[in-house]
DNA sequence: GTAATCCTTGACGCCGACGTCAAGGCAAGC
DNA sequence: GCTTGCCTTGACGTCGGCGTCAAGGATTAC
């Protein structure tokens, strides 16, 4: 097939493909037109790239597992290169998370103090005579 | 101060400075020769921009905060302007985590059925006989 | 006086994964 | 033969937040 139809099949664009080749991801063989041709087995390592890139990973990071399957392997993923990978990805995202998790608390935490102190500022300005510390367990004091 | 001491205090570059100023985010006085002047507000407007930065905030979204600081507020954040980015904010993060969570998830299951794979082909490689079925009930069948 | 250190503006570089446009070749339907 | 649509290579644009020169003026230290 050429590389319109790949494209189409795979869900992404010539311009995907030929930069997957210009890195050496994803060569392809050539017609006698200078046509780009490719088989079932591209359409296999392309998808493969494309899963792992939705998954975040970088174009790099794929390479292991287009290898595997390129060295006869019926899974990306069937070779210690790969699993590899995984690993790290897996710490990476672990490290991310818990950051991200640390900076959503902090911006919770921000929130929840300007909230409350915009809250005070328009008591004080709805009483006149300032601000009159609220006590939960008693009664108003006006 | 000059630019390079407001630099150096906030732990930050001039090429920083110059950028926010560039994006209309920090304007600096001049003085008679040319060079930026900068004060304490100053200081105060660019360490609530890198609070911020440091958050993952993108820039524009730190405008409101030094808008609501040169109002005259005490607080970046005492401004409704400030509490939607913040809320917003929280939104983005919410969603991030949860969808990184699924993609963790996702490659620890990839991870671990592709190491069960790599086990089972190293039992089968390590008994000539081929893979015999291992019952977790049952005792060994050798 | 002069060397070292600041400051100025301008402009290009970087990173990743492509998008988009240009100029032209090849193919297929009618 | 003519149009339409695919293909080719090449090259510049995008986005954010700066880094890193380069060339020159101002200030400061000695």
């Amino acid at each position: 097939m050429r590389i319109g139809e790949l494209a189409e099949r795979a869900g992404t664009t010539t311009r995907t493909l030929r930069y997957y080749e210009s890195r050496g991801l994803l060569p392809a063989r050539r017609g006698s037109n200078g046509y780009r041709t490719y088989d079932e087995d591209d359409l296999k390592l392309l998808r493969q790239i494309r899963t792992l890139q939705d998954f975040g990973f970088d174009l790099e990071e794929t390479r292991p597992f287009v290898e595997c399957l390129r060295a006869g392997h019926p899974e990306g993923d069937a070779c210690p290169a790969s699993l590899a990978v995984y690993r790290r990805k897996l710490g990476e995202l672990d490290a991310l998370i818990d950051e991200l998790r640390s900076v959503r608390d902090q911006v919770g935490g921000q929130l929840a103090r300007a909230e409350r102190a915009m809250d005070e500022l328009a008591s004080e300005a709805a009483v006149p005579g300032g601000p009159e510390p609220v006590c939960e367990l008693g009664g108003r004091t006006g």
